[in-house]
DNA sequence: ATCAGCATGTAAGGCGTTACATGATTCA
DNA sequence: TGAATCATGTAACGCCTTACATGCTGAT
């Protein structure tokens, strides 16, 4: 099957924007695509030593004094494999929600921890919606390059979805506390 | 750390609500839960051994002539166990959508196909949303349980997020066709 | 001085998927 | 009679996370 490793994507994917050391390379998945990417140190440097190994960036030192410091470029055979990996007629998507876990398998709990969960849940969401919210209205005041444009969409992405999610959090506390039959949608 | 293993609460929950064999579990999962969580052969029949070794479950032999057939049954040990799993203050909600990524970085391929992706994520949305409205009516038409409720309400989230992804599709759609600066959200 | 942040890496383990292996039964 | 579905399981592999290990630099 080889399937292409997404970590070593994501890492073509941000050298092809600037170059960046692997430490850059973590703050930038945290910073921009964490909400739906995630990246960690034991991940990144062995797919960067890869990528060099196949010639898809190049590794410069830039060490100063005594700290280290790699910083990678991408070449031209990186692009092409970016390239073709965008172009792929497929792309898997993958949600898992423990919330929603355990919100389906509430009953075998009781209805003050069902609700419970899902104001744990509304209160991580809204943090996390304050922040792609201030990251979206940043990208919209700065959409000058392509690069730019996309970056707003999946920002815009993430606000939309998380703003679905709090309206639903809405209803639903009120069903469960309702605690009656259920009418209209 | 020791972290619960997830695929262990998902079969005590579906056995909280009947009782099942690995090959049912298999099937509730892809019917009900599938899209915000995923199990396989390969994952539920060792889960299966390990829930029986640690006495969360009961199995019966109910093999019907030559064909193999094991039942399972929780035990109130097990009813335990996931109670207290879903009393856990904490979930871990992973949103991983590889269209998101390729959206981001769709500067290294062209417009073209940055909305050719979103197009077949928009046909996936769809097909799965078309089942998911079918499957939270008939929930909705049936709330005579608290189970039922539970039910329910995950399947509206995935309807209601679904819905906003789908809007969402729309805007970055024209958006990318419309190659220019942007206006108003 | 000390702590946060910069910077690179390795090791172990966890959890999951895919593919493989096997065989019975039911229905067209 | 052949395909789909029922049914259980193992093996290999992939990918990621967490924890560990190390050391420099800049700010307070």
């Amino acid at each position: 099957m080889a399937r292409v490793k997404r970590i070593n994507m994501v890492i073509l994917g941000l050298l092809n924007h600037e170059d960046l050391t692997g430490y850059d390379i973590k703050k930038r998945i945290d910073s921009s695509i964490s909400f739906f990417w995630n990246g960690s140190f034991g991940n990144i440097y062995p797919a960067l030593k890869e990528l060099e190994n196949d010639s898809f960036i190049l590794s410069s030192n830039d060490s100063v004094g005594g700290r280290e410091r790699i910083v990678y470029h991408i070449t031209q055979n990186g692009k092409m494999h970016l390239k073709e990996w965008i172009s792929e007629q497929q792309a898997v998507n993958e949600l898992r929600y423990e919330t929603l876990l355990k919100l389906f398998f509430a009953k075998g709990a009781d209805k003050k921890t069902a609700v419970h969960n899902i104001e744990l849940f509304e209160d991580r969401i809204k943090k996390d919606l304050s922040i792609l919210k201030m990251h979206c209205n940043t990208l919209k005041d700065n959409l000058n390059s392509e690069d730019h444009m996309y970056f707003y969409l999946t920002a815009l992405f993430g606000v939309e979805s998380y703003e679905a999610y709090l309206k639903w959090c809405d209803k639903a506390k009120k069903m469960i506390n309702a605690n009656d039959q259920f009418k209209g949608r």
